[in-house]
RNA sequence: GCAGAUGUGGCGGAAUUGGUAGACGCACAGGACUUAAAAUCCUGCGGGACUUAUACUCCCGUGCCGGUUCGAUUCCGGCCAUCUGCACCA
């Protein structure tokens, strides 16, 4: 008989949502636990079965958290601002308000079908100004702080969206969100001042319980590099040239010199440089390309001889050339390299190509290995020692690297320095639907925060939400709004019309949930120190570059200034495998492999599609999605349905499932710490398959079953807690079940017997039987094999496994 | 190129302080129930050899090659393949 699920799932999720059943209490004199899933985009497309995989995962941990007797606060909300809602609006002339609250009421009822133990009461919004009042002023305190600044920079800039993106949003040379080419252009663009804690952002991972890849990339990201910067001189000039290498020891190798196209020295030396044609033709190329082509043609070095202009190598003291080459960036370091072709593999590859000259100055310590400085760079810092350098000779790398830079800090031509890859965070964006920077510019001022109690500064209303044809905000074009006067002297004054990009709302959100409704501060202080920080976070790895290290960045600021009460916004980070569709691809439109949410509750109820999520595979890496096998796990909740036919009096585990619920307690208790929700399904599958053989259960079985399901599949244990067993609680909160370790032992134990390491047969003993008891009965058992085979030697491992090693 | 991960039946996968490989589920096959089908329940299910067949027995088997060990999916060395992230970062 299978039980009717649509009727009790109703039932269920009405109650819980209309009694706020899971709602975060505000006794702060609990424990607390703080879980937290990434809000999701509410795009027009509705919920993608992609979101209940973390949903269901943090659903459980909160559901087993409360039955633990904590306070859990376990909210959602809505990162509602972004690019959809706008290119929508733009196509079919919709505000992307009412799109956006359309697609929230979407996805607020599909989540709730789902049956999630959400705090329904402290749902957020992103585009709701009570919540972007907060973003406004977070902004406004890192101006203040020197941590906001305005400049004119070439920026990435998406040819499709007509926006300036972050390094972060550039994938492959394209828009991460539509995919159009993206091109450099020099735009004055708000930053955010990241640099400035990359340190901070490295060195307390080690504070933070994060998976190791997650911290691995972080890392990766940041992209920490020791080494120093050294000035050359520039002869018959006044000017120098700075660089940073990571390779101070090898300097005396130093041939030549490559600036980067953009590189200032051009123009300042112009006069000097004989060549000017040629250069002014080969910077012109190089910024036609865009970032990703020009590293896409990185088999073959391009570059140019900046003729008349020389420098000069200070250790040697000797002339050398300049040359410029799009391989040296701009934007890393100082825009310009010393080239050590004989210990560097693109300066070598460069050398080559244009026959500039190549100078040995390490050579390995070992005879054995390989070093042919005419064909291959020599890279190996391990077992290098310096040749042809002077004072450095017959050092180490390691030796030669501190004794230079020691050298070079002397005379004050270079110093020990720090870099790191991260770049500044590009903060505007040139579109509507976004949180207005709350900035006014007076020609007398320059640039003035609005005051704090004029926050927020509202998104106004408009119609045509097309960006100019500059690439400028939509909101340009609205002179009444744009026109205003200066905060500070009074005088006209014009509003900064670019928006914030979506990281801005997702940055802090976790911190609104802790005291969604002040309308004084972001949250409460007595709010942050009780819920501080957020215990567990799951997430998609995709964030890991994006989102995660923004919000780490805006909490370490906001810890500065006295707003958060702990260093580290996340305590715990754990994140979790795609979902593929039945052909192993990622699930798209245009693949036609996407599957609906709504059709499988509808087909198979919330609680089978929950147990499938954790069923299909271990939770960290991809699956692919199977309707034959969500079948299976519908059929096992029918199973479960019928249970109670099989129910008995007894109200303590009867003896021959005591040991199966004793163990099985402590699987699932401590698999679901280590997110195996996939084990702990098939835990549940094996119980009920005992059941079945033995033909009974009885209520203290099922109870516990019961509970230890409810996590997972909440509606259906909860009905049968109540109708069957006659539970006057909530199964929600009802505590989590013990159990006893000394009753998951077995006392009989089945014995492998192997020759050589080879099953053999296996024997009947009891728990720490004695050997000598435990020899003669596998003698019994195989001598019989034994006859003319000579024993070597017999290991017996206690109650473990006896193996008898032959000739 | 660099970093990380993964590789086990027809399929999703389980098993690690080294100790019975394939739990659990799907698919498939057979049986029970039914007028019949669906649903449900029961049984079987890595490959091969021996055998009329069953049982028994034996051999092979966790990407490939080698090592350590009484014993290796698990540890070590070397490859291969796939996936993800980064990518001329000086």
């Amino acid at each position: 008989m299978a039980y009717n699920f649509k009727e009790i799932e109703k039932k269920w999720q009405e109650k819980w949502y209309k009694e706020g059943t899971f709602n975060a209490k505000d006794d702060y004199s609990m424990k607390k636990w703080y879980g937290l899933i990434e809000f999701p985009y509410p795009s027009g497309q509705g919920l993608h079965v992609g979101h209940p995989r973390s949903y269901t995962a943090m659903d459980i941990i909160a559901r087993k958290r409360r039955m633990q007797g904590y306070n859990v606060l376990f909210p959602i909300g809505f990162d509602a601002f972004g690019l959809p809602a706008e290119n929508y609006a733009i196509k079919n002339h919709i505000h992307p308000k009412i799109t956006t609250e359309k697609n929230i009421n979407h996805f607020r009822e599909q989540l709730k079908s789902l049956g999630f133990s959400f705090d329904w009461s402290r749902e957020i919004n992103t585009t709701n100004p009570d919540y972007y009042k907060w973003t406004q002023w977070i902004f406004i305190q890192l101006y203040k702080h020197g941590l906001a600044y305005k400049t004119t920079m070439p920026i990435n800039f998406c040819t499709g969206c007509k926006v300036g993106l972050a390094n972060e949003e550039v994938v492959n040379g394209v828009c991460e969100r539509c995919g159009s080419p993206v091109i450099q252009k020099e735009k004055s663009e708000w930053m955010l001042r990241i640099t400035k804690y990359a340190q901070r952002l490295i060195d307390d991972l080690k504070d933070v319980d994060f998976l190791d890849k997650i911290k691995a990339q972080q890392i990766n990201w940041i992209g920490r590099s020791e080494g120093a910067e050294v000035t050359f001189k520039i002869a018959d000039s006044s000017e120098t040239l700075t660089v940073y290498t990571t390779r101070p020891d090898t300097l005396f190798g130093a041939t030549y010199m490559v600036v980067a196209p953009e590189h200032h020295i051009i123009d300042k030396l112009k006069d000097k440089i004989t060549n000017m044609d040629e250069i002014q033709n080969y910077k012109k190329q190089a910024a036609l390309k865009s970032d990703f082509e020009r590293s896409e043609l990185n088999k073959e070095k391009t570059g140019c001889e900046i003729k008349g202009l020389k420098a000069i190598n200070p250790l040697t003291g000797n002339e050398i050339p300049i040359w410029i080459s799009d391989y040296v960036l701009i934007t890393y370091g100082t825009g310009a390299i010393m080239a050590v072709p004989a210990h560097d593999t693109r300066d070598h590859e460069f050398a080559k190509k244009f026959n500039l000259p190549i100078i040995q100055v390490i050579k390995p310590n070992d005879e054995n290995i390989k070093c042919d400085i005419e064909n291959e760079a020599f890279t190996d810092v391990e077992t290098g020692v310096l040749i042809n350098s002077g004072f450095l000779n017959g050092l180490s790398v390691k030796d030669a690297k501190e004794k230079v830079i020691e050298y070079l800090e002397n005379n004050h031509i270079g110093k020990k320095q720090v870099n790191y890859k991260l770049r500044d965070w590009v903060f505007s964006r040139q579109r509507y639907w976004g949180e207005p920077i709350p900035m006014v510019h007076c020609d007398k001022c320059g640039w003035v925060p609005i005051p704090e109690d004029e926050l927020p500064l509202k998104l106004p209303d408009i119609k045509d939400y097309e960006p100019g044809e500059n690439g400028e905000s939509p909101l340009a074009k609205h002179t009444d709004w744009v026109n205003t006067t200066c905060p500070h002297c009074g005088g006209p004054a014009k509003r900064e019309t670019d928006t914030m990009p979506q990281w801005a709302g997702s940055s802090w959100y976790y911190l609104r949930y802790m005291d969604p409704h002040n309308d004084k501060a972001l949250a409460s202080q007595e709010a942050l120190k009780y819920w501080s920080p957020v215990d567990w976070y799951n997430g998609g790895m995709e964030h890991t570059t994006l989102h995660l290290l923004y919000s780490r960045f805006w909490h370490k600021f906001l810890y500065d200034i006295g707003v958060v009460p702990t260093k580290e916004p996340y305590q715990k980070r754990t994140s979790h495998g795609m979902i593929l569709g039945s052909n192993g691809e990622k699930m798209s439109k245009s693949k036609g492999n996407v599957v609906n949410p709504d059709d499988v509750v509808d087909e198979f109820g919330a609680d089978s599609f929950r147990v499938y999520e954790m069923f299909m595979g271990p939770f960290d890496q991809t699956a692919p999605w199977s309707m034959e096998s969500i079948r299976g796990c519908s059929k096992f909740l029918d199973r479960v349905w019928n249970l109670q036919t099989l129910l008995v009096e007894g109200n303590e585990y009867s003896p021959k499932f005591e040991k199966m619920m004793h163990r099985s307690i402590k699987k699932v208790s401590s698999d679901i710490e280590d997110m195996k929700f996939n084990t702990c399904v098939s835990t549940f599958m094996s119980m009920v398959n005992e059941f079945y053989k033995e033909k009974s259960i009885n209520k203290a079985e099922f109870g516990t079953f019961l509970q230890l399901l409810n996590p997972f599949a909440p509606h259906i244990t909860e009905e049968l807690w109540h109708t069957v067993l006659g539970g006057k609680e909530d199964l929600a909160y009802k505590e989590w079940p013990k159990y006893d370790e000394a009753k998951t032992i077995a006392d009989e134990i089945t014995l492998p017997i192997q020759f050589n390491g080879k099953l053999k047969a296996t024997i009947q003993i009891d728990l720490d039987e004695d050997e000598t008891s435990v020899k003669e009965k596998v003698h019994n058992a195989v001598d019989s094999k034994l006859e003319g085979k000579t024993v070597i030697k017999e290991i017996y491992v206690k109650n473990k496994i006896y193996n008898i090693v032959l000739k």
